[in-house]
Order: structure tokens, then sequence, then C-alpha cells
DNA sequence: TAGATTGTTAATCGATTAACAATC
DNA sequence: TAGATTGTTAATCGATTAACAATC
């Protein structure tokens, strides 16, 4: 019953976290039991793509009854992995990391912030969320010592090629990646979860452009 | 040969960003002409997914010869509409906002960034680059005003609906929605561009679980 | 001209939707 | 049991890749 999993489509994993969020207000809001029919209107999609994205792991459902809520978010928190608590350790506090660093329930998603780290000496020794910002130098020890697993990314575009080789050499198997460069192209073997803001920004630009265009 | 246009896919639209940044870089090293092939090389990706895309806009290329590398890059800027300097507003300016506002260079990617919005009245009279944060109170006053066509969104989830409602009334056409509210859901007919951290979150969060359980 | 590479049409592949038998 | 809704197979739709004639 519990885990089918063979080589799920991105597509598929990109709509988990939509899933659980729907399914962790509706447990808020006292629903105990939701019908893939009824999801799929409060979310704006088809009750098909969620009974076969559901199946992709499972049969979580119960044939004319539905799917009990609270069972399926748990079933959800556990395939997204919310509970592994992986050490990650943050590169680059400035604007845009200590944003990500203090803004972000790191706990709640399935990563533990164990380290943050800037070139910067007016940074340095300043805390985030009680968490000290170190300089570089001390990062190889604090990787073979600590052993994080994943690595975010806030540094400027050019520093990023030689940072991310040497943690992929330290043992950092997944990044989440805030600067414009292409780590993926590098890295094959690495996860790489990119967030690129000036992309989504010129998206967002050709979007309202046209829609104006249109009236 | 300038545009032909004509309801290009989503999936189309946001490789255009990434083609803008690559041919940007190689301008900036000094190639002049390049081939769909080679760039489909440096950027991991078939040779007729580029020349598909771009004959979505236009024929930019030579026969035998390839394409100019700047005016191409010419080409895709005026498609994303890079100049258009939309006027701009930016809600909520905690840490992930004023991050933002001071991180991200609008006037490159199509916006002109012309107020800043926070209830909080420790933040107001401060400034980010040289832009006031004002009081919610006199956002109706400068939208009439100054007819800003896209939000920037950094509240809280429960504060969203009722400001955008307002913002659409008042003429407001995209969001840049960083909240965790499914704008698009309540309004089918504004462009909502999402920039959901926590779901990139959680998919890295699955990926990388699921990258270690296959070693 | 011959060689190279585009623009475009056709073939393939994958993702979404529809249909329905299984079953609670 | 009858009604409802799942899990799953089949059909459709869209996106990607391959092929090639047009042409610089």
């Amino acid at each position: 019953m519990s885990t089918k999993r063979d080589n799920i489509s991105l597509s598929v994993i990109r709509r988990l976290p939509r899933y659980h969020r729907f399914l962790h207000d509706l447990m808020l809001s006292g629903v105990t039991r939701i019908s893939s029919r009824e999801l799929s209107e409060r979310m704006g999609l088809t009750a098909s793509q969620i009974r076969q994205d559901l199946n992709c792991f499972g049969g979580f459902g119960q044939q004319g009854y539905g799917y009990i809520v609270e069972q399926l978010y748990d079933e959800i928190s556990r395939i997204l992995g919310v509970g592994n608590n992986l050490p990650t350790i943050l590169l680059g506090a400035g604007n845009l990391g200590h944003a990500i660093a203090s803004h972000m329930v790191f706990e709640d998603r399935g990563f533990h912030l164990i380290g943050i780290f800037d070139r910067d000496p007016k940074l340095q020794g300043q805390e985030i969320n009680g968490i000290p910002i170190s300089s570089g130098d001390c990062l190889e020890e604090f990787c073979k010592q600590n052993k994080p697993v994943v690595a975010i990314l806030c540094l400027p575009r050019d520093a990023v090629f030689d940072i991310a080789k040497r943690l992929v050499e330290w043992g950092v198997e997944g990044f989440w990646n805030f600067s414009h460069f292409d780590l993926s192209l590098h890295f094959p073997n690495i996860v790489v979860e990119n967030v690129h803001l000036g992309d989504s920004l010129l998206t967002l630009s050709y979007r309202v452009s046209e829609h104006r265009r249109q009236e």
C-alpha cells in the first residue's frame, strides 16, 4: 500500500507540494474526507490528474468513499521527505541569503540549517536565527565534521562554480540555487533546484506585455 | 520577419529568459555568430528545440550561416519586453520584500519600481534604493495617480486576497507572487507569476531524498 | 558552386484526460 | 444491495525530436 515509486516524472513531483498545501488547509478547516473530484475543483485541475498523480506512489484512497485528508497529508509528507532533516548550509549572506535564512522554515520542509557562510568580514560574527555567519575559510573543516547534504547558493554568479565544485567533493548532493549559473550543466549527477528570480521576472514581463497587447 | 506570435506555449516562453542569458554571455565573450547546434551543446538541449522555439516569433537566422548573436539577443529582449518599463509596486517590505526590492535590477527586465508599501509603522519612512516605504493607507490614491500595472506580493498569505482584489480594481494586471496563496484561482484574467519558495524547497527535499535512496 | 544550416513538416514521445471495471 | 468513487487502462492532446527541402 505504501510506495510504488518508479521513476516519477518531474511534472508529478512539482505538483506534490501544492497537494500538500491544500490538504494542510483542508485539515485546518476541519475537513476530514475528500474525493478527487472535490479536490480537483478546489485546486483547479482534473480529478483524473489527482488520481494518476497519487497512484504513482500508492493507493491512498478508498473506492466509493474518497481520501481521508489527514492520512493523505501524512503520506505526502512522508513522500516529500518532510521529516528527513537533511543537514544544510547556506552560502552567501547578502540581502537575499539573509532573507532566505531568516524567512524560510526549513525544519518543516525536510531540512536542518546548520551553517551560514560569507566572505564579507562585516557579516562574520553576526547571527541569523541563532546560527552564526562564518568565513569561508573554515568551510572544508566544517563539511568534514558536519557532512552537509544540501547547500543553498545565494552567491554572486562568478563565485558559484568553484565553491560548488568543492562542495560536491566534500559530499554535498543537492543545491538550492539562487544564482544565475547553470549548475546542472556542470554537475550532471547532482540534484539542482533552481530559483531563477531574474528568469521569473522576465517571464512575467513577457506575459504582462502580451496580456496588454490583447486588449 | 519580426513577429509571428500566436498563442505561444508557456514551455517556450519559460525558455526565452535562458536563451537571453546565454546570448548575453556569448556577446560578452566576443562570439558574434552561432549555430543552433553549437548553442544547443552549450545549453544542454536540442538544436531542433532552439529552432522551433525561435521560429514561434520569426525567422531570425540565416540558412548556411546561423544566428548573429547580438541581433538574436536584441530580438529576444524585444520579445520579452525588456524595454517596457512597466510601472510596478511592491507590497510587504519584510525580510523577503526588502531583499527583493534591493537585490533585483528591475530596470533591465521590463519593470520600473515606483512604490513600496508596508503596514508596519517601523518601516515607514525608510527607503530602499531611493524609494520610500509608505503605509498602505495611501495605496488607492497612489494607484489612481501612478497607475501601476504590476504588483509584487511579499505579504503574509492571509493579507493577499483582499489587497489583490483591490489592486485589480485599480488596474493592476500582473502579480509577481511570493505568497503561498493561489491567486490565479481567484483572478483568472490576471497574469500571475508565482515564486513559491516553499514548494521549491519541498521539491528539492523529495529529489535529494530520492537521490540518496538510489545509492 | 558546394557546404552548411536554417525553417518547417512529419514522427515520436510523454503527459493529460476520459472511460470504466473493480470495489468499498 | 445500490451508489459512489477509486485505481487503472485506453484515448487524446501537446511538446519534443528527427528529417529534409529551401536557401544563404
